[in-house]
DNA sequence: ATCGTAGTTTAGAATTTGTCTAAGCTATTT
DNA sequence: AAATAGCTTAGACAAATTCTAAACTACGAT
């Protein structure tokens, strides 16, 4: 019989099999930490963290290849802002950061709220993949 | 007596004794390398690699060192674009980089060239240190 | 339902980038 | 010239990430 709650997680697996990703029991344990939890941003460590802390014993290995699979499909960001660490951005959207070094914080900075003219002609040969904005901040 | 090619590198001697660094053999070698031949970004390794190429032996421990301390002097600008890997930069004046990731090379947008309005208030008890804009581009 | 297979996951080794340590040098001061 | 604070070094260490080869699993075909 198809009882009441069945199916619970079908969006995700949906999204997973629109970017052509079997819908695994770890991708799927994954994608619904960094997905259905709001706006966040992730190292690998603190996701594998977060995984076996939800008893879902899931390898370092596969959390790296998750986020770059993710990272592809267009369901996370990443974001690089210090030198062997990599962040990962649970919001797609187009928008900018602040980075605070000393404490390792990233945080949104709304698309709206920065703007830029006067970009200039890329190299001949290339086009523009993105831009990112990065303000670094310390306290003050 | 005082014959017509002594101090070659005289400006470079004073550069480092500003910043608080005694000028040493290793420290004028690289700050040869990396402040006499224009404008450039370079990993830690690949100044390894000109240093011993030039016949300077330097380990790698002082290479880093070195180029930790002359970004604290303001000689170099550290330019994070991958995780992994770090590019330091002789154009220390206000500017912005295109990187294109499949050839891993950083080319400068000089400063005039990208406007920033609107730049929202950074988060109270901080101030801005920095504002870095990467412009990703890929062969089109 | 079961099978075959391509796609996944895994543990652990390997690699890469960067830092640390303790001992030996060296620029500078006295 | 000697003392000393600062610098450099080789090599061990550490952290982040990737690789490898074997075991596992989703899923279309039977």
């Amino acid at each position: 019989m198809s009882g009441m709650s069945s199916r619970p997680y079908a969006p995700l697996v949906d999204r997973l099999r629109e970017a052509g990703l079997r819908p695994t029991r770890q991708r799927l344990a994954l994608a619904r930490i960094l997905l259905m939890n709001g706006q966040r941003h992730v190292t690998a460590e603190q996701l594998h963290g977060e995984a076996l802390e939800a008893e879902i014993s899931v390898s370092l290995a596969t959390i790296y290849n998750t986020l770059h699979q993710f990272t592809h499909a267009g369901l996370l960001r990443e974001v690089v802002v210090e030198p062997g660490r990599s962040y990962f951005d649970t919001n797609t959207t187009d928008h900018h950061h602040f980075f605070h070094e000393q404490a390792g914080r990233l945080e949104d900075i709304p698309g709206e709220q920065v703007r830029l003219v006067e970009l200039p002609p890329p190299p001949s040969g290339t086009i523009i993949r993105r831009v990112d904005v990065i303000v670094r901040i310390k306290s003050s």
